[in-house]
DNA sequence: AACACTTGTGAAAAACCTGTAAACAACGGT
DNA sequence: ACCGTTGTTTACAGGTTTTTCACAAGTGTT
């Protein structure tokens, strides 16, 4: 009865999408939907910047509507939970006039 | 497996879904068929978050109709029982906008 | 520094989701 | 047929999330 799951780590974050969950040294994160689907398209992309378009695109299912911050609410959210979890890591880089990256290391 | 032999414990609790029964410091709790069947479900999948799309398939056996409550309306009535048994543990937790987990721990 | 532009974020409103009582239906036993 | 039990569906209160807005803060340019 218990699916199979795929689960990867950066560092002590955990994300496993197939399970709706994201956890930090194995303790789960409270995420809301938008919140976890936010996360999960950024750790899908390591290291590559993601525009607002492509964020907002993987995440709503639409092309942002002109002046939408949506995105940048819930990367504001989403730096905020993984901040009380992992203190002492920056994990969201911001991209000036571009968007976000998502980077485990520097 | 054979039949009658499967036991397993959460805490002060006892599942036997071979004997159709569920246990509180070994006195049955008395559910109904739906009840225990979505019990055994939750409890064969601890600490996953399962979708109200998987639970109501497990338990009715079909996928459940646009706008269908009984999954959540089962869970109540179930958590009512648990919770009338062991007052001081909460076992089922929701996840808004997904499903359910049960977890004997936190 | 001044300016224009971009991003961060708290807060209110709107939309959406969940908990649960209650009404109703189906069934078996008496 | 009546009663008690279980299952199904509905309704509404309450809770949570999402969306939107406004302004603060930051960045880059001149």
């Amino acid at each position: 009865m218990a699916v199979g799951s795929a689960s990867d780590k950066a560092g002590r974050l955990e994300v496993r999408p197939e399970e709706h969950a994201a956890l930090v040294d194995g303790r789960p994160l409270s995420l809301t939907v938008r919140e976890l689907q936010l996360l999960v398209t950024l750790w899908s992309n390591p290291q590559r910047i993601l525009t607002r378009e492509e964020l907002h695109t993987s995440v709503w299912g639409t092309a942002p509507r002109r002046d939408d911050r949506s995105v940048d609410v819930y990367v504001s959210r989403l730096r905020a939970k993984l901040g009380a979890a992992l203190p002492d890591q920056k994990l969201i880089y911001t991209h000036n006039g571009i968007g976000y990256r998502f980077s485990p290391d520097g």
